[in-house]
DNA sequence: ATTTCTGCAAAGAGTTTGCATCCTA
DNA sequence: TAGGATGCAAACTCTTTGCAGAAAT
């Protein structure tokens, strides 16, 4: 875990962006929670290391990161934008009670691409895919 | 397409929901126009003809035909959110240079439900794709 | 006559921006 | 020390809300 946030950082290096105390906690804070926070979740956990960090800083950051490919935002529906720090090819389910996300691999959807791409005429350079449940928590308390 | 609109009204109806001009033109301009409109560009659509009306009117009655099925709210990324009166399945395919969105039918991913039931524990209800990709006309702007 | 709907304006969330200051490299 | 990053506050966009007046049944 620590690894790939040194990774990350070595990679920011290389292209000229500057490595501040900020820059390293939100990173640490994505790459080790594994929990696709918001924007503000993120504020808030590192208020106690940063008290005078600003909000400003961490949309600044989320969007280098984005940018520079080691984020990806999630924006489904209702509110603010969620984080994921895993780029490996996932999906996302989520529990429409308690709005948890889980990462969930499959095998890719090469064949809808390529459908897509001959009805449409599009060029197609991804997809993304999100599923929608209750989690098993949320069933759990239901049922009793 | 006229008479789907009515369709549209008589089910409200029959729900006790009343007809009026602006709920009217609003799911007329989402049936016909198959454009995903932003909830902006429905109101500056018929600005001409309902000089008076005002945004809420529009996120008021958008809100409605969700409730009641009618509508989807299709939230990718960027801004605002866009609004598809066409209630069959399908997904949509995204250019991301233009933003168009064109719909794309593809048969249904039972597979992918059933592998992440298994995978998370979650109990699927449904899920949402969009492909990404350059459109047909973007990709000629570009070669020439 | 009721009850719902509209329009207005103001409030609210999430996100972005401008600028002076700070600090990493 | 020089240019990028931070922090602050204000601005901006999208969406929602409260309420008085208007309109549909």
């Amino acid at each position: 875990m620590t690894t790939s946030v040194q990774h990350a950082l070595e990679q920011l290096k290389v292209s000229g962006v500057r490595i501040t105390p900020q820059r390293h906690a939100i990173l640490s804070y994505l790459l080790e929670s594994m929990e696709h926070p918001t924007a503000d979740e993120i504020y808030r956990s590192l208020e106690p290391q940063f008290p005078s960090m600003s909000v400003a800083t961490v949309y600044n950051n989320l969007k280098m990161f984005i940018e520079a490919g080691m984020v990806h935002e999630l924006t489904y529906g209702d509110n603010s934008s969620r984080f994921d720090a895993n780029i490996t090819d996932h999906y996302h389910v989520i529990c429409q009670q308690c709005g948890k996300i889980e990462d969930f691999s499959y095998p890719s959807l090469e064949a809808v691409e390529q459908q897509a791409a001959r009805h449409t005429g599009f060029q197609i350079s991804g997809h993304r895919m999100e599923l929608y449940g209750t989690c098993a928590d949320c069933r759990g308390l239901n049922q009793q």
